[in-house]
DNA sequence: CCGATCTCTAAGCGCTTGCTCACCCACGTT
DNA sequence: AACGTGGGTGAGCAAGCGCTTAGAGATCGG
């Protein structure tokens, strides 16, 4: 299930057989030399509480352990730190949103689905996804374009289940296009204001904001 | 050595009757020698599109055909700029939000009215609101403290018209303070995506978004 | 035991940053 | 004509920036 782009990473010191320490599912498992992993998040933490400009490669070095210098031996530049973490990030963002709308089931089960998943992360993953969502400004041009395909991947997994239940009869809705950019907006608008210190957990906000959306697309309970 | 905090600068060099250019309606029109309205307009356009710290001073005094140290006799900081932006901004959504909740007719009628004037304006003028509305992090804790109290007014301005829509039996909504926040994220988020380029008016989108907010909350077409 | 390799550091280079300072000039008043 | 005042400039300072380089220490196949 690895998905590994840039990777060509797995001949590197451990056997076959043992994992990458945290398993599958670890947040940022699939960056492999653990040094490397260290300073991408310590980068998004930084990018995250103090945005990517503000934030200095010698901030990023320090919350890793290590000194300034060591940052570059992994990655090129400070853009390209954030261009992995945005990759990764987008990556995920479309994996939510395509298992949702590929199951089965009702177009109103599938985009509940899409939602509930899609807000819980970007609510349990606030620091990552806040730096996903609002620093895309800052790539370069060319890392900027590829991650704006990914996006129009997820806008486009999000219509299909939209004009799948208009088309079944089960929702309405008299503008399509306008709806899903509404419906993405309102989740990835989450990571900005969601707070680990307020009431709501990640999976109750998903609910609320599932039925949100439910209704956004006139679907009568 | 006028340092304008908010109005009251009447008594500056021109006579009473006299109107500063461009009237009482343009966008910065209160902001008022010139020249610092020209910093503070060049400041606006360089924070939106590069933000804050990406943005030099000296990129804002040359956008106002002004050396870089011209920039110190109208404002004692780069902060301070931004600060002047944010809290004119935030008067001013506040302002469109109360105006909103403060009419005559029923909740579904003040709502719409609050959610299309209050998304027009974030679409008409998104390169202020993207600054005001993303940048609170770059100001100063005094600053920003100032600033968070203006949003709290605007949560609350937004939360009484649907309070008073369940009391009323307009609405259908089982968790107030949660629809409310996803009401203003929602439109908040505009200024994010919304482009001059694009197919939507500022009003379009207005249109549209009011009348997904009063599907969030339960009102029958 | 040797060199090759990889990871990391101390020091620092060249440049840009926010901001300051000494000075200038147009203009209204005397 | 002389002057004071407020808006403006050119040059530049101290600090901090992203990034580089020379070399140290650990590890390992031969």
């Amino acid at each position: 299930m690895v998905f590994v782009l840039t990777g060509s990473e797995r001949e590197c010191g451990m056997s076959a057989a043992e994992e990458t320490p945290g398993g599958e599912d670890m947040p940022w498992g699939e960056v492999t030399p653990e040094a490397a992993r260290r300073l991408l998040v310590a980068a998004v933490e930084a990018f995250a509480e103090r945005g990517y400009h503000a934030t200095t490669t010698r901030d990023i070095a320090g919350r890793a352990g290590m000194s300034p210098a060591a940052l570059y031996i992994h990655y090129k530049t400070k853009e390209e730190l954030l261009h992995r973490i945005s990759r990764i990030g987008h990556d995920k963002a479309l994996e939510i949103l395509r298992a949702a709308a590929d199951r089965d089931g009702t177009a109103a089960e599938r985009l509940a689905d899409a939602v509930h998943s899609f807000v819980r992360w970007h609510a349990e993953r606030h620091t990552t996804a806040r730096v996903v969502q609002y620093e895309l400004d800052a790539l370069g041009p060319e890392h900027r374009a590829e991650i704006v395909e990914l996006r129009k991947q997820s806008d486009g997994a999000v219509r299909r289940i939209i004009d799948e239940g208009v088309a079944a009869g089960e929702f309405v809705v008299p503008d399509v296009p306008g709806t899903t950019v509404a419906v993405l907006s309102l989740c990835i608008d989450v990571s900005r204001w969601f707070n680990t210190q307020g009431r709501r957990s990640p999976d109750e906000v998903g609910a609320l904001y599932a039925d949100l959306v439910l209704r956004m697309v006139g679907v009568q309970k």
